[in-house]
DNA sequence: TACTCGAATGAGAATCATTAGCAAAAGGAG
DNA sequence: CTCCTTTTGCTAATGATTCTCATTCGAGTA
């Protein structure tokens, strides 16, 4: 039911928005315990960016790489998939100040904060 | 003292953190408080990178603009400023992607994950 | 100097997301 | 059915952060 409700989310979701999601009659400890779980075993990737609060999203070798905007007006985090070019052109400089910087990079995240369409 | 001890930090720190630093005569009250005041004004730019806590560091028009690099192995966020051609690159690249998605976009955050030089 | 009153402080309680403990329920092989 | 291991779901504990409120401070005034 997590895998689900995250596959259909646009964004990733906190336990208590799974729970909302998912139906409440799943006890938060279960599903607490389940994204340990899911987290442990590479399933699940943990987002911080807000205070207190920890957001999952699906690994990327499911949902493909993909980068976030975060709306500062209502917290909401939307993913975000670059085309093919944009992302090259991304992965390039990520490669150059990395290797400037002599780091061995595995992954890059790239987050934009600003305002939501809803929010403007 | 709080800024005095981020001046001196080289990334962001947790208020547990800064307190040691600064001395725990000062009560955790008046710390965070002092914390939740100067992040207000803008001196303090928040950053969560952590489960459950926040860490502080000066904001950039204090510490000038920079990425980091969160080491898989140590943990270590590293701070990383990118050089003028590259970051307006990369700056181009948040344009180009905020503007396709409807979105106003303030500023941007590259983490660039992997290993650091001691951890490789 | 002594008085006044709004602002700043500090100690502790309250809050909120998350974890840990534990007894009951479920599953599965023999 | 029985024994034993795993999973479940309350509940209490935790830990970072925020709230509360009585006390203290300090600038302005007489
Ligand atoms: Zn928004
Ligand atoms: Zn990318
Ligand atoms: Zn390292
Ligand atoms: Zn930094």
């Amino acid at each position: 039911m997590v895998i689900g409700a995250l596959a259909e989310a646009d964004g990733p979701r906190s336990a208590a928005e799974l729970s909302r999601a998912i139906g409440e009659s799943v006890p938060l400890s279960s599903l607490y315990r389940s994204l340990a779980v899911l987290e442990e075993v590479g399933v699940l990737a943990p987002h911080y960016s807000s205070p207190g609060l920890t957001r999952y999203e699906l690994a990327e070798w499911l949902s493909g790489h993909h980068h976030h905007l975060v709306c500062i007006g209502c917290g909401r985090v939307q993913d975000l998939e670059a085309d093919d070019a944009i992302e090259r052109r991304l992965q390039e400089i990520v490669a150059d100040v990395a290797r400037a910087a002599s780091f061995a990079e595995l992954n890059h995240a790239l987050e934009i904060e600003g305002h939501c369409a809803r929010c403007a």
